[in-house]
DNA sequence: AAGCAGAGGTAAGGTCTC
DNA sequence: CCAAGAGACCTTACCTCT
């Protein structure tokens, strides 16, 4: 999808069509950032200013950075993961707007849909970008692919009113590089025939998941266009990049790539991590720190609760004022979803990591997850608790171990 | 009894993606 | 001086079991 955290935006306010938006920052609502009608009286003809003329400008965009930024921004050289103060000083009449999850996801919802109401085979990547499997969907194979590409973005922008680029081509990998040659509302078609004149001259850093540090090693080799990479020895490849990472980097250079496009999968670990408007420190901040820390226990849980999983090992994360990260599990004899399991769990992981450092960011996550549903049927217990026998007792009667 | 290889789990850190 | 949040997967090291 082109530009989508910030084309969900335009849907809402189209008189922003056209200007630099930029999405992101910390975490205020769209309330904060509107001035409303001059007498108070509510949002009657919302005004947008400019990012530059709010005052405190740093309390609202906080330690944000940008998710999305229209095509207009992107002129004034800001980007996606680029920080928001940063932003602000290259873009200043740039509108600022936070991210509405909600609205999003609802877009996301409709789009996928409308897409697998045409061709059924396809893979989620994120909220904003799919894998579509062309092979058997009738008339997939027209004009290479050109004709059902064309369907899509036209259904799409019928039921959304949003644009997408898509790239076709024999595989998932190429296909990937095609949807970026021709955004925004593009549509590319790449042949296994137009590896050398088509591929070969771009930048390694165009595969995808080939990223800074792989891209900065290969140039520090002297390698720097895929023709390059293809060119090189695979062994020569596995010494510098290990076994399975270099046969796969010579792989990819020459296009080749037979990964399915996977419909289903479930998912591996759930985490809440949140960096704090100040930094933090382990003595003096403690009480505050406490606090953060059992709210983000208490949402990975609602998070499991919510979807059904359960989960062994226990870990936190965080993030040193010169941000520097450390991480620590532990894995349970049993899978939980408890909130009070996952804080005491993760308060003996937070005593093994060094605290003479300020913090500027606390995680919790919860791995090795398997489907509540499977669980109690593997554990020999109905699959359903009848009523009364509530598997959360009410946190305050129970002890914090 | 000692030694070793391979499998599989756990832990820590890192990379990459959207 | 600035650098989010969520998730997948990889590598390495170490341990236990067979």
């Amino acid at each position: 999808m082109d530009a989508f955290f910030a084309s969900v935006e335009l849907l809402r306010y189209p008189q922003l069509k056209g200007l630099p938006v930029v999405i992101g920052g910390g975490r205020r609502t769209v309330d904060d950032l509107l001035l409303q009608s001059p007498d108070g009286s509510g949002p009657r003809e919302p005004r947008f200013i400019p990012v530059a003329d709010f005052p405190l400008l740093k309390d609202y965009v906080g330690r944000g950075v940008i998710t999305t930024a229209t095509y207009a921004a992107r002129q004034f050289g800001v980007g996606s993961a680029m920080g928001m103060m940063k932003a602000a000083r290259l873009c200043p009449q740039a509108i600022v707007l936070p991210v509405d999850f909600d609205e999003v996801r609802r877009f996301s919802r409709l789009f996928k849909s409308t897409i697998t109401e045409i061709a059924p085979v396809m893979q989620d990547r994120g909220v904003d970008e799919v894998y579509i499997d062309f092979t058997d969907v009738p008339g997939g194979q027209r004009e290479g692919g050109r004709v059902l590409a064309r369907l899509i973005q036209k259904s799409i922008f019928d039921r959304t009113g949003l644009t997408c680029s898509i790239g076709v081509a024999p595989n998932r990998l190429l296909a990937k590089m095609a949807s970026e040659f021709n955004k925004p509302n593009g549509i590319s078609i790449v042949y296994e025939s137009d590896l050398q004149a088509t591929i070969w001259p771009l930048n390694v850093r165009k595969i995808n998941g080939i990223g800074p540090k792989a891209g900065e090693k290969l140039a520090a080799l002297g390698v720097h266009t895929i023709g390059e990479l293809a060119a090189q020895d695979p062994q020569w490849l596995m010494g510098h990049f290990g076994k399975s990472t270099g046969a796969w980097m010579h792989r990819v250079a020459w296009g080749r790539d037979d990964s399915p496009v996977v419909t289903e999968s479930e998912p591996v670990s759930m985490s809440r991590e949140t960096t704090f408007e100040r930094d933090l420190h382990a003595v003096r901040d403690k009480a505050e720190l406490g606090r953060i820390f059992t709210d983000l226990c208490q949402r990975v849980a609602q998070d499991l609760q919510r979807k059904g999983y359960v989960g062994k090992t226990i870990g936190i994360k965080l993030r040193y004022d010169d941000f520097k990260t450390a991480t620590r599990d532990h894995t349970l004899p049993a899978p939980t979803d408890d909130a009070a399991t996952i804080r005491h769990t993760a308060g003996l992981c937070l005593k093994r990591v060094p605290l003479d450092r300020r913090l500027r960011l606390l995680g919790v996550r919860v791995g090795a997850l398997v489907r509540l549903s499977d669980h109690l049927a593997s554990a020999g217990e109905p699959p359903c608790a009848g009523p009364g026998t509530a598997r959360h007792p009410d946190p305050h009667t129970v002890p914090l171990f």
